[in-house]
DNA sequence: GGGGATTCCGAAAACGTTTTCGGATGCGTT
DNA sequence: AACGCATCCGAAAACGTTTTCGGAATCCCC
């Protein structure tokens, strides 16, 4: 069922039948409401193709995944992000286009999906130092916002974050106040511009005591079971171990976990942790009382959020760029407690 | 730059340079040649709106994802197959649209996509037994494939899955070579199809040893690391508690290990455990000697299969279904032991 | 009852491709 | 020289909408 059956069996032209569709005020709200009432029955419903070709939208957005070698951005933070996004769209009458593409290719894929006229816009993921992403984005002509920042980018943009340098250093006042002083840090890759904020607000909440960072208790990897692991075990066989943990997120405090238990320490009693929490579905921090003091952001209603203020930008391209700063919330959990007298 | 420019400036007709670039014989290969030059000069790409249109196919396929109160499908698994199947996509020049819906939508979302010319098929997810949406697709005329199996689903359809019920037949066994006999069962939700199978196999192979199930030593829940520690914690604390755990995935996995080293109980010593290990790029099970004993299976590259097969469909909707069933293969980690002796 | 404004609707162009149908040219064969 | 057959190309229709432009009623007001 098209638009021209659908009209000629109302006894109408396409044009008034699209139009009583569209809510347009030309026509007679009599007919609008038969209109409405046929296509209900022959349950019309548009060509995408076609409004899309006469419109010269896509109505659709897209998200492009590097994937392979480099760095793994199909973890499961980044489908709760996606799921929250998700919700936006659909709501909104957009869809969304995954674009799964080897990372060394990524570049080409926002130039492809532009000049196909495939998406109207994109969600930028993981941002690092200096991204070439952003220029190449405006290059383009492509709208966008990040989900992220990235620092060294010389243009203004889009973007909602959440502040990692003030969770990061909050979490650290929190374990400095409970007599922790030898603090390790298992972060993310520090190419990727949370990671870096992060650190400095470890650095910074250390600075205004009189610390300062030992780089043995720093590690910089994907935030992995195993890389969190690795790292908290080469900490812990540290002369001078640390008592206290600051982990980039549930999955690494699960390795680091691992790394304290087997080792016949308590966590909470023996070493503390803290991890950041993304709050995502399927890895819940605990239920009524949560497994892990945490920085808690949620990430799916980041996912919303940038959705939202995608298709506004769709809408019009020419306002100025909107940000988002979103605050943690610091939840206390099982997993801290006071530093062990004699460490 | 459309066709008609870059026809014009070629001095051709638009006609001859798409049949150019389509790699249609009725055209002289030095002029194909000038075309291609000059398309990859100008860096001309076809648009897609357009060629959708005129083809009547989407080049496009659509995942649709329930999301809310009942069921939770947006979990790393998820993800990972994603990921592959967009790998296919992408190699074939289709795009992958995702749908996210709120669960009581999922029909209705089927019946759009398909009326509204969106994809030219879709993968049906998580399937249940007597699925309602796979009588649905084939009433609608929509070709998919489903990554799982659902019994009691009257019509054919092509699928590919895991051997679920041989791969926890095959771990039981194990855990009873060992001499575990008390074995906990921490299942997916026992109304997902391969939750079922799962347990039929682990009733077959106590069967096969005269043993029966007891109900007291089976769970079945969200596959969440909070489930698992639960469904785990409260078997332990059973008067007669069990030697070894069955676990459906990494997740859960990590809650019943969690579990058990509360209890100050080791795992691969005290309690056994297998799980099964999806073979996450986010959540490898150990780097050289695997964490966890388990019945592995990369849903990864179930989701390239299943996508290979779904555009094979669509090229030709009227071949018989196919079907893909993927073997897990046991492989050992340090979470087995043989059973106590006197448990 | 004549004028302009308002209301409602339709014809046709436009979006950018693919595809059908046919036409022109050149070549080999009889 | 006539014919058939490849070979190569173009005009125009088609895909299913939206949108522009205009036209015919009807209404209102003096």
């Amino acid at each position: 069922m098209n638009l021209k059956e659908l009209a000629s069996k109302l006894g109408l032209s396409p044009t008034t039948v699209s139009r009583a569709l569209n809510g347009y005020p030309e026509v007679n709200e009599a007919t609008r409401a038969r209109v409405m009432a046929a296509a209900k029955r022959h349950n019309y419903r548009p060509n995408t193709r076609a409004i899309r070709l006469a419109t010269g939208r896509a109505m659709a957005v897209g998200h492009v995944i590097p994937v392979a070698t480099r760095h793994e951005i199909v973890n499961p933070v980044f489908a709760d992000f996606i799921a929250g996004a998700g919700e936006s769209y659909s709501r909104n009458g957009y869809d969304m286009v995954l674009s799964v593409v080897p990372d060394d290719a990524e570049e080409e894929a926002y130039r492809d999906l532009r000049s196909r006229g495939a998406v109207d816009g994109v969600i930028l993921h993981a941002p690092r130092m200096d991204d070439p992403r952003i220029p190449l984005l405006h290059e383009v002509g492509l709208p966008f916002v990040v989900h992220g920042r990235a620092t060294g980018a010389g243009l203004p943009y889009s973007w909602v974050d959440v502040n990692n340098r003030r969770a990061f250093q909050r979490a650290t006042e929190f374990l400095l106040d409970l007599g922790h002083t030898r603090i390790g840090l298992v972060n993310g890759l520090e190419f990727m511009d949370f990671a870096i904020r992060r650190r400095t607000g470890f650095a910074d909440a250390l600075a205004a005591r009189g610390l300062s960072i030992d780089p043995d208790l720093c590690a910089s990897d994907e935030m992995t079971e195993v890389a969190g692991f690795r790292a908290a075990s080469a900490m812990l066989d540290l002369p001078a171990p640390p008592t206290a943990f600051l982990v980039a997120s549930m999955i690494s405090g699960m390795g680091v976990r691992r790394a304290i238990e087997s080792r016949g320490l308590r966590m909470g009693r023996d070493v503390s942790v803290i991890i950041h929490d993304d709050d995502l579905s399927y890895m819940k921090n605990g239920e009524d009382v949560p497994i892990f003091t945490a920085t808690r952001s949620s990430v799916r209603e980041a996912g919303r959020i940038a959705a939202e203020m995608l298709m506004l930008r769709i809408a019009q391209p020419d306002a100025p760029p909107e940000t988002r700063l979103l605050e943690a919330e610091l939840i206390i959990g099982q997993s801290t407690g006071p530093a062990p007298r004699n460490g």
